[in-house]
DNA sequence: TATGAATGAGTTTTCATTCAT
DNA sequence: TATGAATGAAAACTCATTCAT
């Protein structure tokens, strides 16, 4: 629950301060706003008016904040790749358990923070929309989050494999084909979801079930996963 | 252009004019032109000026074509659309072999025509793009290629547990997630395929590879494949 | 009378091509527009709105042949300058009669083609105001006019020196001192010639008598003018 | 305390703030840095943000001393006028000395105090550029520049003619011929002195020669003109 | 007085669409 | 059919001016 800490925790609020640090409140409206609307119709379709009224400021603020349209396209993307690089950049951590558990957990958190969140979802269509036009945007994009993500879900592979639990697979060096399935929810959501929802939870689950079969040792062959390769 | 001449084609042999029918070939240039520009910078970004351009016509003549802009562009995603159709869609007819051999065909066939072909990617980059935008395109491909192509994935898996080749899996509801891997490859490609290409052929033996352990039955459990399910 | 030919002398009509050559017609009346009101509020006080609507076309019209306000400003006062070099970059031709004669026929067609011309104030006018701002174009009026204008003046005291008729003076080396009486005209009718005009006559009368009073040698010590020089 | 010396002086001794009266020293601010951008840029192309940012201010804090823009560009002219009113309005006073030696005084002074001090000729620049838009500026630099500087060579001019020294010319009505060297001197540097830098010693002293020549009667005193006398 | 964020009317610029030829 | 100059509505962007603090 990466949430911000409860909101009791403030001071006294005896404090003569009513806004103490405010990192530029308007800017952050616009940048929400401006997300809508450029995740609804992508960045050429998008019209300054309509952000700003959606934000509820006038026109010339966002300039005020941002130089143009382009510079304002490239700080939605950011700020909204941020959590993500947090989410996945930084998973290395949960090391407690099983290979099986860790890679439950990935994944379980992948369809949380990913899948399932509209907002990603957005940020993805965005970039896969526009990253010939911003190719510094998904640059980033691949530095801070793809990067990152696939190095941590190897380190669980390769933990699985070390521990016997896991038996090695070519997938080792493309971890994008495990995850796959999570990509391909976000696509079939974006495309045709509002046709042909998913059941996320029992896709989810079928996606679990598969890449486990995939991985897994025979139990009957526990030697299957020492130094002796099972692949012909 | 893999577009094939049907044999059919005769023409009347009277007619100086080789071309019986000819759907305008100046708006199929036109359309070329079109998907091009289309699937580099989104609808709204093309100017149909560029796609006159690159057409070799005049701008005005786009318009004895086509209504408007957004004429051409479904006309655009339609004319694209096609060759998908007849792959995916009628794919049942390859019913020969092991229900293994059928899904390495089919999996294969995937990677040669639309993992591997540049035209593909770009008409998926804009369904992913347009989609919002232009739902009835987006129902179009559903109903015309996403379905009869699960459809036809389906009958091989069916076919596979039939045979006893294949165990059940809950992949069966959501054959997506065999072909996911395929689709998060062209993610990857439009992404950050300019930075960071995949070795697909590596990649594509790695997808297989993976699939099939996946969905084979052990060979020494063949009662797993029983009509008794293993799956709780 | 440079007028427009009488509208009764156009072709019998019988002629099949209504307009023949037409350099770009829409230009050029564009061109005319911008001009007055570039001259009349200079650069950044012109509307493009008021120059289409003084040329008759559209707005989009004036992007049709001009990228951008500011090479449509260029393009006007290029072609302004255009008739200044025609007059003063070939002045060398007129090299009959006395030195005498050719300086008041250069000073006389001054005060014709530049001084009495609103045109030409108005090019001047722009040239002083938006200097700073179009470097490129005020060194374009210096190479192709400034320099040849002062290059043949000085070839006319030259002539006047070898012959005899005028004396040498320091203000050889800087005829703009000789010409400067019509660049004090052009700027005294810019800044205060609505409320104080000037009577041209009478001041082209002063500014004549003057240099030729300056210029001219005595005519009883014809000596003077001689090889010896009396300028230190 | 017998009697209490000039009444208006006494300070309140209860402020301790030395300047006296300090006609709001951020409006000097504010008029210099306005100056700096309204003779870069004109009128019209020049922003309050710029004049403030360089003036050390806030933008509001301009409203707070000139109404608006307009107000306040009217006032940088009528500050910078000032100087020059007191420069020539006044020039009758040094009325000692040849009338030779008082025209070259004037003119020597026209050179220093205008067209080598970068200040003037922007104002020259203003005024010529936004004479059309602001006729009363224009108006009041005529009147209080102009004519008085005009009336004071004029009577130059009389002086000499009076006193023998001057031989009566035309250039009499029209004093500003003789003073056009100058005029056109600040135009040169305006226009093209960037890239063509006048040397302004030689120029001024070809000025003053060539004014001299024109005016100097010397036939009855052929000392006056140098040792040998070559004027009749 | 002083500030500077915010405003919104006013401009420049773009581009889908039309139409005379 | 084909052309491409012309159009004008719509969008991006600017900046003088205001106003809460």
């Amino acid at each position: 629950m990466p949430r911000k800490t409860s909101p009791k925790v403030r001071p006294p609020a005896s404090s003569p301060r009513p806004r103490r640090k405010a990192p530029a409140p308007r800017a952050e409206q616009i940048v929400a706003a401006a997300f809508e609307e450029f995740s609804a119709h992508g960045f050429a379709a998008t019209r300054l008016d309509d952000v700003a009224r959606r934000a509820g400021v006038a026109k010339g603020t966002i300039y005020l904040h941002f130089k143009n349209k382009e510079i304002l396209f490239q700080a939605v993307v950011r700020s909204l790749i941020r959590p993500l690089i947090e989410e996945f950049g930084g998973f290395a951590r949960g090391s407690e358990g099983s290979a099986e558990d860790l890679l439950g957990q990935f994944l379980s958190r992948m369809y949380a923070e990913v899948v399932r969140s509209p907002e990603v979802r957005g940020i993805l269509r965005l970039l896969i929309a526009e990253s010939r036009n911003f190719p510094q945007v998904a640059e980033i994009y691949r530095r801070e989050v793809i990067e990152p993500g696939l190095a941590a879900f190897r380190l669980v592979l390769d933990k699985g494999c070390a521990s016997g639990e896991f038996r090695r697979t070519r997938a080792r060096d493309f971890p994008q084909i495990l995850i796959a399935p999570a990509i391909a929810a976000v696509v079939w959501m974006l495309v045709v979801g509002k046709r042909q929802p998913l059941d996320l939870d029992a896709y989810f689950s079928a996606h679990l079930e598969f890449v486990l079969r995939g991985l897994k040792a025979s139990p009957r062959s526990p030697e299957a996963a020492g130094p002796r390769s099972d692949e012909s």
